[in-house]
DNA sequence: TTAATACTTGCAACCGGTTGCAAAGACAAT
DNA sequence: ATTGTCTTTGCAACCGGTTGCAAGTATTAA
């Protein structure tokens, strides 16, 4: 059924190492063998195999795609993004998915055994070490949307979660609300703790202010929308929320909406991400803009960067976020 | 740096073989023997290489899971559910993202070049052909949320979209509305037509109603919106949509808000899906809900299945939708 | 024409495993 | 002690490729 180098050879009357030639780029072969190749293998209906080949070349060409980030919907952009990346430069994607495991060493074990090139951890959410592990088992990795450190254990992109959480915190004074609030997701999240640091430290800088913060079960509508029930059942009078993700955003409002309070009149809302349905009409959402495409592009590069050279200092690198104005926030006043 | 058998058997003081059938399941090794190798494996930190392995047994438990919807929030879900079941069976996913491509030849060479043992097509949009293409390269293929045939030349996972479009009609009269349009996705993608001559069957059983369709440029927030805009621009006096998604009816909803128009009195929307967002309150759109949990978990069985035992014929398997009564339709009348 | 050089090609070993076969060993029955 | 049966083990070939090396052929320079 499945035709094979030797099946091309005896066609074509050479050797083995002549049909391996013609389908090895830059390797020596002479115009009429490859001709006399190429016409057996077009006659059988041959490809190499990769997985064969890569016994002796060491390379699969194979990435390690891991992420428990399924429940996003921004990851389904993040995933469209990442796979054609991958496709495009001739390398395949193993999606790994991590939902209820926060355990590296099953899926390093697993990577190794499929010899995976590299690996790519795409998560705001897992652990620092988790990254690490791959690492400590000799593979390439990066890890794409991590948290930022001076000294990374691993190559690192993403956003400056700080200046995230300081920019929210300036819109919502420029705004001129006075009392606000951090929603986050758990707090374990690797981006929660930074956010929430930049926003308390920039809020420091303004003595009018005053804000607090609490935590949502998940980064889910349904958490959001709970967390949010909870607080405007308790009393508070928090005129504006920063919350640590759109979809818990939107869960937010939803919980807003049934108190019978306008958006943003009563009380303003600025989510992060700015995931496409954030633009959707009946959302509208003010939202931080992460830079999804430049984040992953930038991952791709480097990790290709990684199969030719592994030995590069890891390295972090940080993205701009960047304001996008919508429906759920006041103007700014006219003095900013 | 990689650990291989030789090295095992080497510490162990054994032969190559006994290393391997202590990794083989039902291979004869005796306990001591099994010892002896185990030790010297955790020493060594072995555990084998799927790839080489799979070079004999035929087997590299590699499943392609390929897909042209990447835009459409619903298969984030479908992704999640996928990888997840396939990984709970000892399988991997190998994502192979179709965007812009509706030949099949180049995953069908890439696939067999990974030697996969097996195919998941999951798209409701890729021609009827396409999945055949891996059949006839001697792959297992399933087609998941694929058009419905009698006789088809793959195995098919999917909802009766005839049935589908002649529930939203039935619904959509039950409720008073008598003008009413089915507004499509590309006419081209497989399941548009099925639900549109559903959707006409049904109402041609009721003698006062008045019935159109329209298609939008794609399955897209967008393309919904302008399309509504288009035709709420053009005078008609639809009084109820059947759109062919949520995330196409979405963008109508946008389009009608904009007219002025209120939902769902002076206009009723109706979608299919029932993705997450569609539960949303500030979306709360009334849709026909796939079993995407059931189909997805079915055609996991089944490509298990084809695995043993490849030669079964090929089959469609068609499962119900149900009616999710949100905001977006006027109750029932009280005759029905 | 001859020598020096460059290019092609095949042989054979190797990548990291599995497996059929036969030899060796264990054990029970005679 | 001998025989027969069953289990365990190692040898060696194989899976589908790649590649260093040396031999053979073509090309160029003298």
């Amino acid at each position: 059924m499945v035709v094979t180098l030797d099946d091309v050879a005896k066609r074509a009357g050479v050797s083995r190492s002549a049909v391996s030639r013609t389908f090895t780029p830059g390797a020596s072969v002479s115009a009429t063998m490859r001709t006399k190749v190429e016409n057996a293998a077009d006659d059988l209906g041959y490809s190499p195999n990769f997985l064969a080949r890569s016994l002796t070349t060491r390379s699969t060409k194979l990435i390690g795609l891991v992420s428990n980030n399924f429940h996003n919907p921004i990851f389904l952009e993040v995933f469209d993004q990442f796979t054609r990346g991958l496709q495009d430069r001739g390398l395949r994607p193993l999606l790994v998915n991590l939902t209820n495991e926060k355990e590296a060493s099953a899926s390093v074990r697993m990577l190794r055994q499929y010899s995976v090139d590299g690996v790519i951890v795409a998560s705001s959410t897992l652990p620092p070490g988790f990254s690490k592990a791959f690492r400590d088992a000799g593979l390439p990795v990066v890890n794409s949307f991590g948290r930022y450190e001076v000294m990374p254990e691993v190559h690192v992109l993403g956003i400056d979660d700080v200046a995230c959480g300081r920019l929210a915190a300036r819109e919502l004074i420029a705004r001129g609300y006075k009392k606000v609030a951090f929603m986050g997701g758990p707090i374990d999240a690797t981006s929660t703790q930074f956010r929430l640091n930049g926003f308390e430290k920039e809020l420091q800088l303004y003595s009018d202010a005053e804000y607090s913060h609490s935590f949502a079960e998940a980064y889910s509508y349904q958490a959001g929308r709970i967390e949010m029930a909870r607080l405007l059942g308790s009393g508070t009078n928090v005129d504006a929320y920063f919350c640590g993700d759109d979809v818990l955003s939107v869960g937010a409002l939803s919980a807003i909406a049934d108190k019978g309070l306008r958006v943003p009149e009563d009380v303003g809302v600025i989510g992060v991400n700015n995931m496409e349905m954030a633009g959707w009409h009946n959302i509208n959402l003010t939202t931080i803009h992460q830079p999804f495409a430049e984040i992953i592009q930038s991952s791709i590069n480097l990790i290709v960067g990684l199969l030719a050279d592994p030995n590069q200092a890891p390295q972090a690198s940080l993205f701009p976020c960047t304001l996008v104005e919508r429906g759920t926030l006041r103007p700014r006043l006219g003095t900013y």
